[in-house]
Parts: C-alpha cells; structure tokens; sequence
RNA sequence: ACAAUCAGGAGUCU
C-alpha cells in the first residue's frame, strides 16, 4: 500500500497525475483499497499541476469510495483556494473542518494565512495568527515567513522587522526562505543598507544562500544601477557551485 | 541503537 503512495507521487511529480489517477482502478483490482494517504497525495498533485476542478472532483469520488476527508485533505484544498486568493471559499472550508470536530493544525493556519497575506489583508492574516497562539499551536518558521513575506511585499519593514525579531525571541530560527524575503522587503524601499547586513548576517549564521537569495541580490542591485555588485555577486554564486 | 525516509504550508526574476 505504502508502495502505491510512492509510486502515486512519483507520477504527479512527473507531471503524470492523469497517469496516476487512472492507476486507482488498477489498485482496486488488487484489493487494495486507497486511504486517506493516497488521496491526499492524488489531489495534492493535481493541484500542483493546476488541475484544481480536478482536485475537487477527486474529493466527491473518495468520499465515494469511503474514505474520510481529513485535516491534511481540508489543508490541501484550503491552500488551492488561498494560493488563488480565493479566500471567501478558503475560509470557508476553514468553518466546515471545524464543524466537523477536524480542529486546524498550524499548517491549516499558515496556508490560510498565507492566503490573507497574497490578496494583502494583512490585518485578517494577523487576526489568523494571534488566533493560532491563542490555541497553543506554534508558528514554526514557515508561519512566520509567510506573515512576514505579506508585510515585505506591502513594504511595511517595521512589521516584518519586529516580527522577524519575535520569531527569534520564540526560538524560530530565521532559515534561507526568510532572509531572503527580508532582503527583497528592504531592496524594496531603496535600503539596500539593511538589505546587505542581513545577507552577511544569514552567512554569518551558516545559512547557505541559495539561488533565489542570489537572484533577489542581483536582481535588485542590477534594477538601482550597481552593476558593478551585481557582477560580483555572479562570481560568487559560480564560485560557490550555485547556478 | 543512531541516522535517513515516512500524505498537506513560505521566498526572487520573467
């Protein structure tokens, strides 16, 4: 069974999930029976290949089948929603898990959250996340990234700061996705000051930075006219075997 | 035994 999972996601990362849809009549025939983990994986691969009417499809046919929606399943389909700042219907799903005594985990929080942060109702995204702390689950650094990344994208680098900041303060170490976005914020704003500190900082702190942080410094030095660091920056992501 | 793995969430440019 737990082979089927394997190959079943083998497939959609192939940018197969038709093949592995059409696989399912092939394991019933086998007797073996898809779970809760099965379909989760299906939808979750059609969704990442914007097949999203087929996700939804795929959700009417497991209840079919008998299997249960669980909070990854909520998640998954909250996240289709948010990634496509349809938050009415995200939010929706949202009170449905709840009705159906399926509480959020902190992933269900952050994909909403995320959500909020995409259409920039930065205020609704914070509600989620006091919301979230209020019901003892932790925001890891993924939460805090994706709050944080809402607020660089509107430039308000006072929010993203203190925040970057708490999430220390709580033992969430900053990793290469929030730097990076922490970066973006101030080249942003023209502060390409603060922007370089915490790219030396990140490397300070043994945070490799990967392509993206390299294509953020490069691109934003190149777009306020420093060619000259742009290009050195260049030498040492060859230098460093990023590329 | 340890480690690795074990369905869902975040970043740049185009």
């Amino acid at each position: 069974s737990y082979t089927y999972q394997c190959f079943i996601k083998w497939l959609c990362k192939n940018e197969e999930p038709e093949k592995a849809l059409q696989f399912l009549p092939v394991m019933l025939k086998n007797d073996v029976y898809p779970d809760v983990f099965h379909c989760c994986t299906l939808v979750d691969g059609m969704a990442k290949h914007l097949q999203r009417s087929m996700a939804f499809k795929l959700c009417a046919r497991m209840i079919k089948l008998g299997v249960e929606p669980n909070v990854v399943t909520y998640t998954i389909l909250i996240n289709i929603f948010s990634n496509s700042s349809k938050m009415h219907e995200a939010y929706d799903l949202f009170k449905e898990m709840i009705q159906k005594g399926l509480p959020p985990d902190a992933i269900s929080y952050t994909s909403i959250i995320h959500g909020y942060c995409r259409i920039g109702d930065m205020k609704r995204a914070h509600i989620f996340f006091d919301e979230m702390i209020k019901k003892d689950l932790t925001p890891d650094a993924v939460s805090y990234t994706s709050i944080i990344h809402g607020y660089c994208r509107l430039g308000d680098m006072k929010w993203a700061w203190s925040l970057f900041q708490d999430m220390k303060k709580k033992g969430q170490q900053p990793n290469v996705v929030t730097f990076t976005c922490m970066i973006d914020g101030f080249f942003k704003l023209g502060r390409k000051d603060m922007a370089s500190l915490l790219f030396d900082d990140m490397k300070q702190k043994n945070i490799i930075p990967d392509r993206m942080t390299y294509n953020t410094m490069i691109a934003n030095y190149r777009r306020l006219g420093h060619a000259d660091k742009a290009s050195d920056l260049l030498k040492d992501m060859k230098k460093e075997g990023i590329c």
